[in-house]
DNA sequence: ACCTGAACACCGTTCAAGT
DNA sequence: ACCTGAACACCGTTCAAGT
């Protein structure tokens, strides 16, 4: 309740939680999370690095309160529709995605950590408590959770290392349709197109739709 | 064909890219991922640091490495079963996860990289054919690749971090539990059981069985 | 041709000392 | 109480020089 920020008399300190990681989510955005070193982070906030220790113990932590503000709000997207489960977990899921891609390097930095902060937590209740109000087992919406996070997350993933940002040369379609055209791969040859499209809503959606109707079936 | 190690006569190198992958996933299994350093790597081997640059121009391109070689095999568990697409499916992604699961943080390896060698290729050829042979079109086949392989990676990536290797304890379920006993999050505290299980072969069925029925829906 | 030795430009983290 | 300055023990990568 008061550990290092107290309402104090002295100098007001420069630094605080929620200062430092806007910056550092800043700093995420502009140069990516390899560029993302404590050093350069201080540099931003005009401090030395070692100060930052006073209120992150190590990187990993900062990085976690990174993850848990990136998913702020992402909760209440499961109140939208009008009681459709299936419309509730998509909102949420769909959510989760545009929550990891508003920032570079989002999902590395999501899937890098495991927040048990309100925001990521009150995600996963949310989506259970969809499932169990619509009949579900507490095992099957706990599993539908995993399933859903997990996929959305590994998909997220993904489509942020396939679209660089900015820059350079997308150096894996390339790559991939070299191989590809050098004769084996019969069947990647002949969905090259689709492999290689950049319409990631379209591929999301569809992997979406494939966990909802296997969740409308275990319903009955 | 004859880059750094055409039949020589003078003394025989001691390294090569075979040897080096070998020792560096050993190292991997011993100490970790992090742990993985160009120079650690390089005491192993008897040599060095330097020198493994003439093998791997970066060390990204010595994990991508690491991952080609850990998905070897993967790609014939399609063959499988005797005709059922949807066990052929099964039977890819479980090898997949096995394969993974089989190295420490081997999934985070394999999510880092982006191999285009044939091990990989392989397995995204045979589970697009088994798709595509079952009669999916191949936008379909090409997106379900998309939708499995990107569970499957981003579960068995949840599962390496939530169950440590060997030592220290599992600091993320006892969190959680703290966290969710504290009040809110109802639905989460309702199933805490299940969500702290570390049974994950069987979160990892599940969701596998949503994916497969979702796609027995497309087939209608 | 292959590897060494040494350097370059960094890292995360700690901690006495200052204010 | 909060931050500086400086250090410790490392990194990935490069490249002249040796053999």
């Amino acid at each position: 309740m008061s550990s290092p920020s107290s309402p104090t008399r002295g100098r007001p300190a420069r630094l605080d939680q929620a200062r430092t990681v806007q910056t550092a989510l800043d700093l995420l955005d502009e140069s990516g999370l390899d560029a993302l070193t404590m050093r350069r982070l201080a540099d931003a906030l005009g401090v030395q690095a070692g100060a930052l220790y006073r209120y992150f113990a190590t990187k990993q932590d900062l990085l976690t309160a990174m993850a848990e503000r990136m998913v702020g709000g992402v909760a209440g997207a499961g109140l939208a529709g009008d009681g459709d489960w299936s419309e509730s977990v998509a909102c949420l899921a769909r959510a989760l995605r545009t929550a990891l891609l508003a920032h570079r390097d989002g999902a590395r930095v999501f899937a890098g950590t495991h927040s048990t902060g309100p925001n990521t937590l009150g995600f996963s209740d949310s989506l259970v408590g969809v499932l169990r109000e619509a009949g579900f087992s507490d095992d099957e919406a706990a599993r539908a959770l995993y399933a859903v996070a997990n996929f959305t997350v590994g998909h997220t993933l993904e489509e942020q290392a396939a679209v660089p940002p900015q820059g350079e040369e997308p150096t894996d379609a390339g790559k991939l349709g070299e191989a590809v055209r050098a004769g084996m791969y019969p069947h990647l040859a002949a969905t090259l197109p689709v492999l290689t499209s950049t319409d990631f809503t379209a591929h999301f959606e569809f992997g979406l739709r494939l966990l909802l109707d296997g969740l409308g079936a275990v319903e009955q």
